[in-house]
RNA sequence: GGGGUCGUAGUUCAGUUGGUUAGAACGCCGGCCUGUCACGCCGGAGGUCGCGAGUUCGAGUCUCGUCGGCCCCGCCA
C-alpha cells in the first residue's frame, strides 16, 4: 500500500474533522470529472466519503486521478475541509466535508462491473450469485450481512449473560429416519457406508443435557436435501438451545428476553413481552394454519352446520362426507370484478380447492352470487349473519376435506389481506402457538408420524388417547410466530426409555428398528438423563423479516439457486473417477 | 414429479399481424467542461434475440424440444 496507513473508515469524518490530514481507503463508487476539478466517491463498508482533485494544487495528482474508473481500489492521502456553504450533501454522514488529495496510490484496477451496483437496479439471480462479491459491495446488501452479525452478537451476548455454554457438535453425523431427506457423504475408510449431515443437532444436544452440560446453545448450520424455495435453502443456521429442568413456561420467558434484547440492539425497537399465545387448535380453527398472521383480521367462519341441510349441494354433500365449509368476509370487496373472482379461484385451485363460491352483498342484505338460488331466505340470513355481512361485503366459502378448506382459505386470507393493504408493515407480531397434537396420520406410509419429532413428550393428561385415537394426544412442542412465518420451534423431551419406547411404538418404529437408529439414545435415557427440552430458531428467515426482504437468499452471503446449485464456484461439480472409487461408488448414470 | 413466468447490447427493458439495416435508457470508449454529488454537453463502439429442430418465400415474433433464473404445489419444520 505504498507505506500507507488506513487512518479512518468513509463513514468517519465530519465537519470537526476539518484541517485533519487522514488516509482513506475503499473503491471508486462513482467519478465526475468536470475537466478540472475531479470528484471521487470513495465506497468501504461503513460509507462513503467525496474526494477532490484539484489541478491548482496538485496537476500531476490530478492527471492520475483521470485515469480512475468504477471499482478501482486506491489510497488517498489529503486533508479534510468542509465544503463550500450550499454544497453539502445530507444524504451522507460525511456530506459536510471532502477530502483534498495531496498523495493518490491505485491500490488495483478493474474491469467495468458485469452489473451497476446501485440498488435501484434489479438484476437477475443468476449474476448477482455469479459476481457474488460485487452484489455484496452493494450497501444494502452489506447491511444485511451487518445485521445478521449483529442478531448473532446479540444472541450470544444475551445466552452466555444467563450461563448457556456454546459447545459444536458434529458435521458427519449418522442418517437417521424420519423428517427431511439426507444430504450423504461417503466414507472412505469403511466401504459402502455413509455419513449423514445433520438436519440439526436434535440428539447431540439432548445428549448434551444427559452429560450435564444444562443449557446448551449454537449458532448452527443444518441441511436438508428438499426442494428449495423463497425462504429455504439446502444449507441453514439455527440458533439451537437446549435446557435441563426445566418446562414449557421457563422457554417462554428465556425467549421472549432473547426477542426483547435482540429487537432492542438490532433495530431500536421495545418489544412488550409477554407474547400472545393461543393453542393449535384454535389457530388452525381461526386462521386455517399453525403460523397465523394476527396483525390483521378476515379470520375464517365454520359454517359447517349452518348449511348442514341447505339447498345446495356442493356444499351438502361435503358435510355428509365428514368435510368442511368454512367461509371469509372480505370488507367491502364488492367492487371486486368477474376477473378477480375467477383469478381468486384459480388461486386457491393450486392448494387443492376444487372452487371458490362467493357471494357479492348489496342494499338491504340482497345476495348477487351463482350460489344465490340454492338457499332460502332463512339460510342467507343465518350464512349473512354468523359473517357479520353488510352492503359491500364479499363472502368467500370454500368446501371439502378439511385440510383443503384451511390451507386454501389460509392462503386466500393472506392475498386478500397484501392485495387490501391490510397489513402493516412496521408492526412485528409475535404469537406463540402451543399444545401441537404430538401425531398426525401419513396416507402414504399409513402409519403416524411425529408432528414435530420422534423425541417430543406428550401431554401426560393426553396419554389415555394414545392407544385408541393418537391423533388426539396434543404434545408438549411450541413454535413461535413472528408475522405469520415460523421462525422458531420447540419441544420438552422424553427423558425416560419407557416412554420414548411408547412413542416409538405408536410410530410403528418396531424394538429392532429403535434400537439400531437410536439405541445410543435411548440407552443415555437410561443412564440418568434429567427432564430437558430446547427450541431452535431458523436465524435466516429472522432475518428476513428484520431486513424486510422477501428472500432468504439476501441475508446469506452466498447462497444457491433454486436448483441448489452455486453460479459463483459451480457446485456442484463432477468428480474423478479416482475419487469416486475411492470412496466405492460407481458411476452407474453414465 | 407438476404448474406458472421470464430469457433480446455490459445492465434494465421495448420490439405491432411473421416483412427493409433489431431500438431506448443507463453503462462503456473518445472529446469538451473548475464545484459536482445519478454532474452536464458532443460523438462513437457494442447483438449467436439462451440453445436445437420445425413451419414459412421470410422467424426476435408461430410450433415442438431443451437449458437456465425466479415464484408456487407436492416435498420440507
Amino acid at each position: 500500500m505504498g507505506g500507507l496507513k488506513r487512518s479512518h473508515s468513509c463513514n468517519d469524518l465530519a465537519v470537526d474533522n476539518v484541517g485533519e490530514a487522514v488516509t482513506l481507503m475503499g473503491w471508486v463508487l462513482r467519478r465526475r470529472d468536470h475537466g478540472g476539478v475531479i470528484f471521487i466517491d470513495l465506497r468501504d463498508r461503513w460509507g462513503i466519503t467525496q474526494v477532490v482533485f484539484n489541478p491548482e494544487i496538485h496537476a500531476e495528482v490530478h492527471a492520475k486521478a483521470h485515469q480512475l474508473r468504477s471499482e478501482w481500489v486506491i489510497a488517498i492521502q489529503g486533508r479534510v475541509e468542509r465544503r463550500p456553504p450550499d454544497m453539502e450533501n445530507t444524504n451522507l454522514k460525511t456530506g459536510g466535508i471532502e477530502i483534498r488529495v495531496d498523495t493518490l496510490r491505485i491500490l488495483n484496477s478493474s474491469l467495468t462491473p458485469p452489473f451497476p451496483l446501485d440498488e435501484d437496479v434489479e438484476v437477475s439471480e443468476n449474476l448477482r450469485l455469479k459476481y457474488r462479491y460485487i452484489d455484496l459491495r452493494r450497501p444494502f446488501m452489506a447491511s444485511h450481512l451487518i445485521t445478521r452479525h449483529k442478531v448473532s452478537r446479540a444472541v450470544r451476548n444475551y445466552l452466555d449473560e444467563n450461563n448457556f455454554l456454546e459447545i459444536e457438535t458434529p458435521i458427519l453425523t449418522r442418517s437417521t429416519p424420519e423428517g427431511a431427506r439426507d444430504y450423504l457423504v461417503p466414507s472412505r475408510v469403511n466401504a459402502g457406508k455413509f455419513y449423514a449431515l445433520p438436519q440439526s443437532p436434535q440428539l447431540f444436544k439432548q445428549l448434551l443435557m444427559i452429560s450435564g452440560m444444562d443449557k446448551y446453545y449454537q449458532i448452527v448450520r443444518c441441511f436438508r436435501d428438499e426442494d428449495l424455495r423463497a425462504d429455504r435453502q439446502p444449507e441453514f443456521t439455527q440458533i439451537d438451545m437446549e435446557l435441563s429442568f426445566i418446562e414449557e413456561e421457563d422457554i417462554y420467558t428465556l425467549i421472549e428476553g432473547m426477542m426483547l434484547r435482540l429487537f432492542k440492539e438490532v433495530l431500536n425497537i421495545e418489544l412488550a413481552p409477554p407474547f400472545a399465545r393461543m393453542n393449535y387448535e384454535e389457530a388452525i380453527a381461526r386462521f386455517g394454519t399453525d403460523r397465523p398472521d394476527t396483525r390483521f383480521g378476515l379470520e375464517l367462519v365454520d359454517l359447517t352446520e349452518t348449511v348442514r341441510d341447505c339447498g345446495f349441494n356442493v356444499f351438502q354433500s361435503v358435510v355428509k362426507k365428514g368435510g368442511l365449509v368454512k367461509s371469509i368476509n372480505a370488507k367491502g370487496c364488492a367492487d371486486f370484478s368477474r376477473k378477480d373472482l375467477d383469478g381468486l379461484t384459480e388461486y386457491v385451485g393450486q392448494f387443492g380447492a376444487r372452487g371458490l363460491a362467493w357471494v357479492k352483498v348489496k342494499a338491504a342484505g340482497e345476495w348477487q352470487s351463482p350460489i344465490t338460488k340454492f338457499f332460502t331466505d332463512e339460510e342467507r340470513e343465518a350464512i349473512s349473519s354468523a359473517l357479520g355481512a353488510e352492503e359491500g361485503d364479499v363472502l368467500f366459502f370454500v368446501a371439502d376435506k378439511g385440510a383443503i378448506v384451511h390451507q386454501a382459505l389460509s392462503e386466500l386470507r393472506l392475498d386478500l389481506a397484501r392485495r387490501l393493504g391490510l397489513i402493516d408493515k412496521t408492526f412485528f407480531n409475535f404469537v406463540w402457538v402451543v399444545d401441537f397434537p404430538l401425531l398426525e396420520y401419513d396416507h402414504e406410509q399409513k402409519r403416524h408420524t411425529a408432528v414435530h419429532h420422534p423425541f417430543t413428550a406428550p401431554k401426560e393428561e393426553d396419554m389415555e388417547f394414545l392407544e385408541n385415537d393418537p391423533g388426539r394426544v396434543r404434545s408438549k412442542a411450541y413454535d413461535l410466530v413472528l408475522n405469520g412465518v415460523e421462525i422458531g420451534g420447540g419441544s420438552i423431551r422424553i427423558h425416560q426409555k419407557e416412554l420414548q419406547d411408547i412413542i416409538f411404538k405408536a410410530l410403528g418404529i418396531n424394538k429392532e428398528e429403535a434400537e439400531d437408529k437410536f439405541g445410543f439414545l435411548l440407552q443415555a435415557l437410561e443412564l440418568g438423563a434429567p427432564p430437558h427440552g430446547g427450541i431452535a430458531f431458523g436465524l435466516d428467515r429472522l432475518l428476513m423479516i428484520l431486513t424486510g426482504r422477501e428472500s432468504i437468499r439476501d441475508v446469506i452471503a452466498f447462497p444457491k439457486t433454486q436448483k441448489a446449485t452455486c453460479p459463483l464456484t459451480e457446485a456442484p461439480s463432477s468428480v474423478s473417477r479416482k475419487q469416486l472409487t475411492e470412496l466405492y461408488l460407481r458411476p452407474d448414470w453414465e
